[in-house]
DNA sequence: GAGTGGTCTAGACCACGGT
DNA sequence: CCGTGGTCTAGACCACTCA
């Protein structure tokens, strides 16, 4: 006998489902149905039914009812990696170097308003005693001015804004680029050769807090499920 | 007066999370504190602090209480797109041709058994008159065989299996390459010139599925909100 | 042992959206 | 109109884990 568990439910949903129970696109049990046949209450059913909509699997709407999803939406969850923790995760010693760092006004491409005070910054991320990655960074000094006196050979600026501004919000951007003749020194591979690149811009509420690019020798893989 | 609902309390709790109210890794008031507090029962207190820990925002352990996430977890929701709509969204007209196609047996480079009956397929997926990716797929014919029939002039590969095979698994990696010659004359761009790559594997339950590997040329930026 | 989150229930009312 | 999912409630028992 199954346990009657919202989780337990939903997976065999979901195996009934795989297994073409209902075509694609056509209606299922509803929620007081399904609740009968597994003997729960349709409390149960419906956390049940609500998480196979969440992923993607369903499509649920009141008075049209439960259907399965035509074509699924290829969703995945990526969790964005901090860089230390892909270096130690690989058995390697962190560390990271500054090699500019000066005081400017934000330029067009960023996402922090044009002429506003900022720290730009480049520095390198060492996994051991290869470089891992390749940074250039715009804070805004306007959003987190403590962070003209932050001491960068104590903590990177990534692991000092995360901690200062915990809990930004941003996007992201990924991109293949032609490392030009400053990121192929510092990555110490050919001059043109392929780079993997991110660029994120953060904000708190609404204020513009940090633009960065992280630069990738050509072996880097993000990997995910989907 | 602020409605009683998961939702509101969520993004309320949320914002005294991000003012500061608690500190990282403190404990905040349990469920039947917050419950109190915002005069609504358990059961919706609890609702609203799990979509908080799903995201992770906040931690939560059983007699351990309800934290704030010391270092949060930078996670996003990428959907993967598929490649007609991302064309179309463009404005631009979607079509694909196959360059090559043959009956192979697997080889080790990817998920599916060596060994086995494949088709190896290439083909070139255009925005317009323009290239738009270069695709290299393997498709497991043990476990799709009618793929052999396929008239792929009709539908990209792409697309049958996502209707014949709807809820299928996989992993997704993604990287920069340097173009090799025959990807770079597809992509219309230099030898050698860094092109994006996706590489995707699935499974139907434990059986491998296809795995696809995409060129993009080198403007393409894959964007997500974190 | 005891406090906290995890979960289930039975019932209720509401909101959306086809008919 | 009225069926369906969306949500809330009050109460209950359980499971984990810290002290």
């Amino acid at each position: 006998m199954t346990a009657v568990t919202h989780s337990s439910i939903r997976e065999d949903i979901r195996k009934r489902i795989v297994a073409g129970e209902w075509g694609l696109g056509e209606q299922m049990p509803g929620e007081i149905d399904l609740a009968s046949e597994y003997g729960c209450s349709r409390t149960t059913m419906n956390r049940a039914l609500r998480a196979l909509a969440d992923e993607g699997m369903i499509e649920r709407k009141r008075k049209g009812g439960t259907r399965v999803r035509p074509l699924p939406l290829p969703k995945a969850q990526l969790r964005i990696p901090i860089i230390r923790e892909q270096v130690e995760a690989r058995g390697l010693d962190y560390s990271s170097k500054v090699i500019h760092r000066k005081r400017l006004s934000a330029k067009s491409q960023t996402h922090i308003p044009p002429g506003t005070d900022c720290i730009y910054l480049e520095s390198l991320h060492m996994a051991g005693s290869e470089p891992f990655a390749y940074e250039k960074r715009w804070v805004n000094l306007a959003a987190v001015s403590e962070f003209e006196h932050v001491d960068l050979s104590e903590i990177s600026a990534n692991e000092w804004l995360v901690r200062t501004v915990p809990f930004s919000r941003g996007n992201v951007a990924l991109a293949a680029s032609n490392a030009d003749a400053a990121v192929a020194e510092m990555l110490n591979v050919p001059c043109g050769n392929a780079v993997f690149t991110m660029q994120r811009n953060t904000w708190l509420e609404s204020a513009a807090i940090t633009a960065a690019t992280l630069f990738f020798p050509p072996e880097y893989r993000l990997e995910f499920e989907i």
